[in-house]
DNA sequence: CCTGTGATTGTTTTC
DNA sequence: GAAAACAATCACAGG
């Protein structure tokens, strides 16, 4: 069941700005590390695809994959959203208590 | 307790 | 240098 129909419902802002303090970014996603691998792929099989057009075809060789295929990159996105708990952990202990800041 | 919301992440190409 | 399509995410917070 789809929890609600989330997602861009259409909202072409540019950029976020931050909003907290430290601003503890999460993790990457699996799509980060799949482009790496495949951004070169993508753009030797599309020679002289526009930008919007690789961009797209990075998409759907994406979902292409098998589910095995997206593993690697799940991991890595596991393993980058690890890397987040640690931001995230700082961000924590900084922003509850602090012991000197306020110099 | 459960939910969804928002914020974020990095790539590519083009000028 | 910046901007948009492309996708995942998922930790955080609130009623």
């Amino acid at each position: 069941m789809p929890k609600a129909a989330k997602g861009r419902s259409g909202k072409p802002e540019k950029k976020r700005a931050k909003k907290d303090p430290n601003a503890p970014k999460r993790g990457l996603s699996a799509y980060m590390f799949f482009a790496n691998e495949q951004r070169e792929n993508v753009r030797e099989e599309n020679p002289g695809v526009s930008f919007g057009q690789v961009g797209k075809i990075l998409g759907e060789r994406w979902k292409a994959l098998s589910e095995k295929q997206r593993a690697p990159y799940e991991a890595k996105a596991a393993a980058d959203k690890k890397r987040y708990e640690d931001e995230k952990q700082a961000y924590n202990a900084q922003a509850d208590g602090d012991d000197d800041e306020s110099s």
